[in-house]
DNA sequence: ACTGATCTTGATTGATCGTTCAAACAAGAA
DNA sequence: TTCTTGTTTGAACGATCAATCAAGATCAGT
């Protein structure tokens, strides 16, 4: 019964997001952990399988530390999915706008990845656009019938990555918000073109 | 008259591409280069100056490296920003989808640049989000005239930047080409509003 | 040929990297 | 007690990192 495997998962989540993989070094997550290289060891056989605990960690945590937190009050399924950009300006905001998604961070930073590291990353993508597909499956016939909804939740992907990322770059939330408020253009326009068919 | 500067330049734009700017080492562009670490640190006082001539020569060299091989034969002011983007697609296809973007993997990658950094990673931004901005203001009445041509060209680059992204994290290009479609779609939407303004 | 500035050589530095392992320790079963 | 099994300790390892520098080479100007 040792807490050890939890305090590195949550040491590396929180290294990892703040100086990346390979800046974080074993020795930042002993001192942070207060643990000696060889309980780590025992715990995961390298720096590797760290990484691979904190991106399951990711997989595995998204409901509650994400969508949940984001959707507390809110209903309506497409505003479901602008609350949803709204945590991540939080966070933009809150960190000074240093923040950066975690997976979407390691996903480039990580140049040539294990398998096993790459489908972890794949499935994390995977997992935020099933939730968002969600939300336009709900939005029912306030899209356009041949709406490729699956097409439509990657691109809400695509405008939170690359805003986080300009946002980040510039030192400006207003970067992320100008991304957004296209989308909302966007879906203002797919809103409309679903009432008035052509 | 020593050509070591470039000859420094042209290895590291390509090992901090395929690699990283952490993952790449002092040893790898010597050995790329066969230079001798003192002819290294005789043109570049510390890595970080190489990393910074690189950022320049991306910066100086858009017109030619980017926007030239894309825009030979375009003329339509709007199909110039989709062969730009085709010409990341190209690139990720060629590449057998581990393609990033130069300087979106920096500025992830890049946790706490130096400001001298951060600078030139948004000029490099900046000159290309201008760059689709001047071919939205060539584009004139086709978009609607209250159409935020800063905000729309930034956008394009995060729906960029995001497929690049998703691209090399599945190694499936379709994931570019799912979000350029979209894109595609909210200028074709766009183009219809400014006809039919409400 | 001489001088001074510029550039190159490559062995070397100290720091830090991920990782190892023999030894010590803890706790339950016999 | 004694044996077993699981866990922790922390010094040490070899590799690699960015960076240094005294010594030598090269070149232009005189």
């Amino acid at each position: 019964m040792s807490g050890a495997r939890e305090k590195i998962i949550q040491a590396a989540m929180e290294l990892f997001w703040l100086k990346g993989y390979n800046s974080t070094s074993i020795a930042d997550l002993l001192s942070r952990t207060q643990l000696n290289s060889g309980s780590l060891y025992h715990v995961f056989p390298s720096k590797q399988d760290v990484l691979i605990g904190v991106l399951e960690a990711y997989r595995d945590g998204i409901e509650q530390m994400l969508l949940e937190p984001a959707w507390g009050q809110v209903d309506d399924p497409i505003e479901k999915i602008f609350a949803l950009l709204n945590g991540y300006r939080t966070m933009i905001v809150e960190s000074e706008c240093t923040y950066g998604c975690p997976i979407g961070s390691l996903a480039l930073e990580l140049h040539e990845p294990d398998p096993k590291v790459r489908d972890l990353l794949a499935e994390n993508f995977e997992n935020w656009t099933r939730a968002v597909e969600r939300c336009l499956t709900a939005a029912g016939k306030r899209l356009p019938a041949k709406t490729d909804k699956n097409a439509l939740a990657q691109f809400v992907l695509t405008a939170m990555e690359g805003g986080v990322m300009q946002a980040r770059t510039h030192r400006d939330v207003s970067y992320f918000d100008r991304a957004v408020k296209q989308l909302r253009a966007h879906f203002e326009l797919l809103e409309k073109a679903a009432k008035a068919p052509a």
